[in-house]
DNA sequence: TTGAAAGCGATACCAT
DNA sequence: ATGGTATCGCTTTCAA
């Protein structure tokens, strides 16, 4: 039992196969009699437009390619079901490709040409900048989520990561911290990189010496794995910055069940990210927000609008990160009586 | 810049249209000085088949369509993850569709049936007997995870919810608790009713009254709440079952943190799925592990078998739960020397 | 092994 | 408003 095609309509309906065509494109005329005996015959046969012929004829199939590095990382799903939500909203499909951290997106990227796809998004934390060059080549306009490389003729929508870095710095020297660490995330993701940067340069900037910088990855038991390592030193830490709140949350674990610590009077810990998690009462982990929620929106939009007009220039957005104060870390007065932030995740949907 | 066909090539190479598409035929017949000749010129033009004409006349796209329920629910990323990437292994795609909890799939199924999918995985905790019926009907392959659906005609990779449920009433009773409590996940969810089912149909017939059942939702915000509920009454529970996991970690951060109480001696709370969070210290939470990477193949691998052959017999495969010993439940003594279950997410990869 | 030509199921231009 | 027809880029018979 084959599906049925316009032609099977236009025959049932009595009419041609153009004028079926028509009924079924939004803007197009035809009488209201015609349409309604069309729609009849259409419904007698459960005949759906073929949207693989509507797209080779178009020469544009409204699918928009995503490539995700690993979608299990936390934040990643969020940020995923927005942009599939968003994307649907405007009649456009999302081809979803996962890269695993070990193979480049540069893999996937033939197969995703291949279907044709009008756009892309790529959120995987490790891109070159050849890769990302030749994105800019393919004609079709591709959008870098959380990451952006300079020199690149890419648009970007990302967190200002150095600038977020610095400001951790400030506030962990002026809360009267003495022995600072930074707990990496993967190691080649730009957004470890800026973030580590930030905060290291600000402190060598300050005057400060004893800082240490422990590898990791974004996962939570990197987190754990790395503040033993830490914790395990002679010079003990007594503040760190973590490269996300996934990993913080290791850290956190860590020195309370392993090292028998209080947080935050014998350590303090800033994450980034404030995933759902972050809040809750068992880690009331103090982090840095990004904007997630304006940042999807900035994505699609400008993605669309290079829909519209695919020569126009490339540009790269940067959104502030924000502190958000809770319980893990000792911060100077003056932070310390912000007002109190919104507890559980009820945040992702609204105050972002 | 329009991007070169196979006509391109053709005359570049010197050679037919047919020629070329042989080439980029995996078992056609080409000698090998026409393959190279051909090869050559696709290189300098960076051609690339489109997919989609290929689609179009190959009459099968290649491309799996996934309609998931709440990405954002805990392991449904990794289960997404699994999905894709082992369709890429065998050379599909995968076209993602988000179904908000509010609208059903079927909104959705439309425009997955415009797109030609060759075939459709359905990770939707609800979804209907019409609608399971309709897909069935659809004339292309349905396979239904997580979920199953009584009398329809439809493939379906499932945990045995009913038997996890009379499991777990047995240990708690069995442990002497007296006063239980059921926390729900979201309403009409199948693999929540089952899990009620099953607890509930053996402590009665255990004999069994005080039993409340306290609606909830697959959050932890709703497993907070519900807690908060539950704790506050007279006759406060001193052992509650808890629809996943993640709702489970609200439940224990409530009881914790809202009510002093110590776990397990004060109240035993058990899980369902074995998310990583789950094995954190700070939780350590007694659960039910699903053996979802079996499950994950066996979908993959029965939808493969149902695009070969359409037509074979609808299959239901149900998979048993496990119970993950932790900290946070009072346990029978024979439970409780059970070797120590493996810590963090390692198991996500390996003993699943 | 290779080339010519007929689809695949739509869209869109051109007549009427 | 409607019908006829070329077209999109490929696969796949059928001949040579």
């Amino acid at each position: 039992m084959k599906r049925a095609t316009s032609i099977d309509v236009a025959r049932l309906a009595g009419v041609s196969q153009s004028t079926v065509s028509r009924v079924f494109t939004p803007e197009a005329s035809v009488s209201a009699e015609t349409r309604s005996r069309v729609l009849a015959a259409a419904a007698e046969l459960g005949y759906q437009p073929n949207a693989i012929a509507r797209s080779l004829s178009k020469q544009n199939t409204n699918i928009i390619g995503i490539a995700m590095g690993r979608i299990t990382s936390p934040f990643h799903p969020y940020v995923l079901e927005k942009f599939i939500q968003h994307l649907q909203e405007v009649g456009r499909q999302a081809l979803l490709f996962s890269t695993p951290p070990d193979r480049e997106v540069e893999d996937a990227l033939e197969l995703i040409m291949q279907y044709q796809v009008d756009g892309l998004i790529i959120t995987s934390a490790t891109i070159s900048t050849e890769m990302a060059d030749a994105c800019a080549n393919l004609g079709i306009p591709v959008v870098l989520f959380n990451r952006y490389v300079l020199g690149a003729r890419v648009n970007a929508i990302c967190t200002d990561n150095v600038e977020a870095g610095r400001l951790v710095a400030n506030l962990l020297l002026d809360a009267g911290h003495k022995r600072l660490a930074y707990v990496q995330g993967t190691a080649n993701a730009s957004t470890n990189l800026d973030r580590q940067k930030g905060f290291f340069d600000r402190l060598r900037e300050r005057g400060a010496t004893e800082v240490v910088s422990e590898p990791g990855d974004y996962t939570y038991e990197a987190g754990f794995a790395a503040a033993c390592r830490l914790l395990n030193r002679p010079d003990r830490p007594d503040a760190i910055f973590v490269a996300s709140d996934i990993v913080a949350l290791g850290v956190l674990d860590a020195a309370r069940y392993r090292f028998d610590l209080r947080i935050p009077e014998d350590l303090s810990v800033i994450g980034f990210d404030d995933i759902p998690a972050a809040a809750w009462p068992s880690y009331n982990l103090t982090t840095i927000r990004t904007p997630v929620n304006r940042m999807i929106e900035a994505t699609i939009d400008l993605l669309l609008a290079r829909l519209d007009e695919p020569a126009a220039n490339p540009q790269t957005l940067l959104f502030p990160g924000a502190l958000v104060t809770r319980g893990s870390a000792r911060l100077p007065a003056p932070y310390q009586v912000h007002p109190p932030q919104p507890t559980f995740a009820a945040f992702w949907e609204e105050a972002l």
